[in-house]
DNA sequence: TATGAATGAGTATTCATTCAT
DNA sequence: TATGAATGAATACTCATTCAT
């Protein structure tokens, strides 16, 4: 008797985190409309109300996956924001290897990063928020000499953001390369720049 | 009262022709699944069967809007790919050029865009293609002593296409900026590199 | 300009003809819900609009084609009425020649029949009519000594309608036997039954 | 109050049950086309999403009903094979026992018999089954002797089938006549004939 | 006589969601 | 905690039929 009511030997939590994943999973695959609440069940081994013992709706459920995401952003957020005084010779590593966590954290959640980025309403949003952090940084950077007095902040952060999502899509996601080589490939191309010059670095 | 309605009596290409203008517009706002049959044919003052006697259905419509972007871009590709001799002066203002093509076009057809670029289940593929003409391009480009040897030409393809993406949905559909500004700003951007250095151009 | 209005060279009489022709056809293949006015009139070349030209609507094509078949059995079964006073030797052959006749009227008008017999709500009325006649024939050849004095001629009758039926769609309509001969497997084997019996005939 | 309009928590099998059962009525009584699964559910107190629980759709329910005819047919069918050596004195009786079965089978099952034998599209193929079933039978039975040598049985297995066929519709379901009554009517005709010949039995 | 263009009225089907247990 | 059973509300799609020319 001490067994009934969990019939499956899942705590509550346990089931609620197993749909929550799974939707994850599902969102990521097919998109939101093309994912069933029925199917998510199922692959959970659970039934349709049980679905709504853990979460009010089906939007209610993908909102949680796009939080998850965002928290997850704001924390690397933080931690890039905490930069001591910058000498010339490290801002370019420091830069790549902001990158290279922000990458490796899309490579460690693929599916909240194809919620959060690509499916997710809110995606502008986030991505907003992330173009300012950059850019509050270049421009720190910039102030202090590092890059030349005249570069547009602004569009160097959304260029940056644009790189990042496209290579994460189809470099890091499908696993053809690692967050360092990306962040790598990404920070010289943009710092050098594409002109052949003598020597620099 | 000759205006009234759109009488019965209208050209079929019409009809037509102003369906698929309204669906782009649908699906680009509101994507594919919130876009309703009912809601479009509403919004041309015609009746359901009307969309079904110029589209086999839903579905079709759309894809039929993917590949008049799909087409499209191609025929701009196919521009952008005869290139004379290139003289170390003009090849940054072609390139501008170029760019500044391609994000008239996006502008001049916002919706078309947003579906050929972000809904289409085949974006991908309109995307690996435009990739592909630009390396090839670059590739050449890198040959004649423009840029620097060792430059990534895949992983520059790959950024532009990010970068324009990017600042596509921010900067050129919003109205910010003008193709013009916007290819400028890119180009000048990973031509010259974030550095500073004495004095080029 | 005396061509004008008649393009296809056919008088309204023979694109009457001919939608009736095509749409004995496509009942007779597909029954009634599946057979499509659109279908009809697409393979006689013509619009839908001149469908109602001719026929109120698709029910009223299928009662005409009901209709034919109900008068063309009705002239047949005159036919047979008219019999002279029977000699013993020749009542077998004559009703074998009336149900030949049956036969290959069913032959020569194969979707007719499929259509008068099988989709045709009025389908009880019209065998039942047969019935009716055929069962009056036999009485007047019990009456004539015949047959026994005992034989039910109804059930002889729906017998006999049941047989045609049955051999008229498995074998006359798939062409494997020719009237004659089911005509005569039929009525022999209803006279003389199935037992063996020294010599008659 | 228990019984208000079959309460929410009522066995699944039971309402599956139910809307097999009404289906049957339907289609028997106007045809697959015109049966809507709209008016099925209404007949059964449920909703049209119930139905689509219990079966894929309208025409699975069809099918299932078309297979629960053969099936049952099969039975049938079995049982009347399995016959020890015969005595001249009992085949007409057993030939009668068999034809009753079959026809208090249709008559227990009316709406199932108009589906398996009018309205299937498999009609043909189920009723082409049971003309083999009889015709070798027959064939045994010629062998041993009770029927004429030059019967042909397979004419005489199409006809008894055709005469079922039409009694069945005509006299059987419209409750005219018992099983067993049809079935003597049937097997004296075949087997005797209309002939008058002294005596026999 | 003929039709291009259009539609009213349906009809199967799907899905997120809930009730009673 | 869990679910068997059920449904409200919507939506794509079809077809016979008609209007204006």
């Amino acid at each position: 008797m001490a067994e009934r009511g969990r019939p499956k030997g899942a705590s509550g939590e346990e089931s609620r985190a197993l749909l929550l994943e799974i939707a994850a999973k599902e969102f990521a695959q097919h998109g939101y409309h093309e994912t069933k609440v029925s199917t998510i069940v199922k692959s959970a081994s659970l039934s349709q109300p049980t679905f709504y013992l853990y979460f009010k709706n089906k939007e209610s459920i993908f909102e949680e996956l796009e939080n998850l995401f965002r928290l997850r952003m704001m924390d690397l957020a933080k931690k890039s924001r905490l930069q001591p005084a910058l000498e010339q010779a490290t801002v370019k590593s420091r830069i790549i290897h902001n990158v290279k966590e922000l990458l490796a954290f899309f490579a460690k959640n693929p599916n909240l990063t194809r919620i959060g980025l690509y499916l997710s309403t809110k995606a502008d949003e986030i991505k907003a928020q992330i173009v300012k952090q950059i850019k509050e940084n270049l421009d720190y950077e910039v102030d202090a000499g590092y890059f030349r007095k005249d570069l547009d902040t602004h569009i160097v952060a959304e260029s940056l953001i644009g790189i990042i999502e496209r290579l994460t899509f189809v470099q890091l996601l499908p696993k053809q390369k690692k967050p360092e080589e990306i962040a790598t490939d990404i920070v010289n191309l943009l710092i050098d720049g594409m002109l052949d010059r003598g020597s620099h670095d």
